[in-house]
DNA sequence: TATGAATGAGGTTTCATTCAT
DNA sequence: GATGAATGAAACCTCATTCAT
């Protein structure tokens, strides 16, 4: 009761969430075309989400849950602190690559004012492990001594910038992913 | 003559919009609540922007206008590359903590698909002397090997996260201006 | 299933549109009026009738059908050509006497360039019996020589100057049905 | 000063309207098109016409006349019943053929509820020799016994009919033109 | 639980008319 | 008188949400 009896019903409705939300943007995407899209009926979409921004928080939640596996599974905890950062660099770079429709949906959510506060705590949580890193970095004078969000919001930003332009120049997406991380390694970097 | 369209009625509609659209978002603005907060009728929203979507792109023409009055005027042609980035960099980023509701539409605009192309490119044309100053850096070796476009990318998103800091620590606002900056610069200058 | 699109609504929909309609003709209506008078939400109306023009078809068909029944019902097959010609009439202008609004409503929709021609083709197929009795009576020497479509024409724009004087002047009715089938008679018929 | 200045202006206003309402109908028809149109400002219109309404009934009226002149001018008062009726169905039909825009704006006007008791009577007014002449026709037993009015009606429908065959079939317009009015006098003529 | 018809508030835009210039 | 900007009342239609089946 707690959960809904379909769980299957539950991915559609997200899955379709995901499709016509790229296509369209949040606000002009209506919940009937969802729920059409993803094979219910149109009250059935509010059996598992009360709201539309209950289903658009529990969207972002579900997206921001999949980028942390791609990110976050096989993370090298052993190896030095410019290979761990390597590796979300390259995790979330790739992860974007391959799900365009769903990078382009998370940014949406992202500056969406529908996401609550608790949302966003919620979704950052997995990536928790990013700060540790950077902290570690810091206090062994690897990394300049900024603030962990800092350098976090800073890898964010310019690797959604090196995403758009491999997007756009898919064949030239490894220069890119590399040149950007290597900007991005260099501006942090100590010396 | 009858009364000509008043300039003054066009930029209080524009100043309205700028006010609802960064309180409530693009999409969640009724055209209603523009035109009263601008002081006039309904239908006067609609002689001086025949729809919504002519409002949003003139809107963004004039913002993206406002900005760079803001970043081109004192541009030092004659100093340094730095110099000139500086101050870029500078410009902006004063320009945003100083105008927050503009720099919060002006977000909002650049991913709303209102917005036209015609309209992206008017918006650009005045910041082709990033681009100038950029490829000069490039070719006398002080900036890495980069394609311009993705320097500016790269300068427009670290300042961006850069912001979003200076706005929610206004005490430490001249720290995140000067890392922001300092981190975009080792990244990008060669050596 | 959930509850089934009711016919009942949709005909009472169709009912106050006839209503509305008549009074204060097409473009007069508004649709907030013709729910209203039908008894169900403004939403509703466009449940049933994706649009105006949807609905304003629909209603064109829907009298044509009735007026189809009401004519061509009891048709006299094996009659002669003139007592054939005469039932249409009468029956036409009875239905047009008994149904003022109706009657009211189709000479609006008819000039309404809201009807689609696929509207207008099948609004006209009920009555092609008409066109073969004239056919057959031109064959057989009874009628004039004359294009078929242009008889019909003829006989329905009568058959309207008819109507009126019939409603103008109730106590008169038979009178003008007589006179003006006579008159068309003595028109069409050789000799 | 009863007059406004310019008989011109208002002659273009007027011209405008045909034009407009034969496009687009009445009232689908702005006004600030007309005036557009017509060459003149928007407030101009009502300086002539202090309503929509106004500028409908001051038309209505005015193509009555321009209608009566094509009619009436020339009218055989010396020549038999059958010559003058002819005259007038020629004419009818020559004016309608050639004056197309006017006379679908004049049907257009017709059966709109924008015009008033009052000019309807006054549209009348020019045509009422024609219902002399269905008078004299009927004492002399030339024309069946019918009230005046009815034959007029008959008269103006059956001609209306002939007329959408004649538009749509220029070719054989002579020939409908003949064949109509033979079908009306043998209707109306007596024995 | 699933369905989809029903709801009605609210959004953008049009347009006849007024009125400052 | 001529102009056209200003007005604000509708109009049609959409859509999140409810609820009868």
């Amino acid at each position: 009761m707690a959960r809904p009896k379909s769980l299957d019903k539950r991915n559609a409705i997200l899955d379709a969430a995901v499709e016509v939300f790229a296509e369209r943007g949040l606000e002009a995407s209506p919940t009937a075309e969802i729920s059409k899209r993803a094979g219910v009926a149109e009250g059935t979409l509010f059996t598992y989400f009360k709201t539309k921004d209950d289903l658009v928080n529990g969207l972002y939640r579900d997206l921001k849950l999949e980028l942390a596996d791609a990110m976050m599974s096989g993370f090298p905890r052993k190896k030095s602190v410019k290979a761990r950062i390597q590796h979300i660099w390259d995790c979330y770079v790739t992860w974007s690559a391959a799900s365009p429709a769903q990078k382009r949906v998370l940014d949406l959510l992202k500056t969406s004012d529908r996401i609550t506060e608790e949302s966003r705590e919620i979704g950052y949580a997995p990536f928790a492990e990013i700060e540790t890193t950077a902290r570690e970095g810091i206090e062994n004078h690897i990394l300049e001594d900024l603030p962990t969000e800092f350098v976090a919001a800073t890898m964010s930003s310019l690797a959604d910038a090196t995403m758009m332009f491999m997007a756009m120049q898919p064949e030239k997406a490894a220069f890119y992913r590399e040149k950007g991380f290597l900007l991005f390694w260099k501006g942090i970097a100590k010396g």
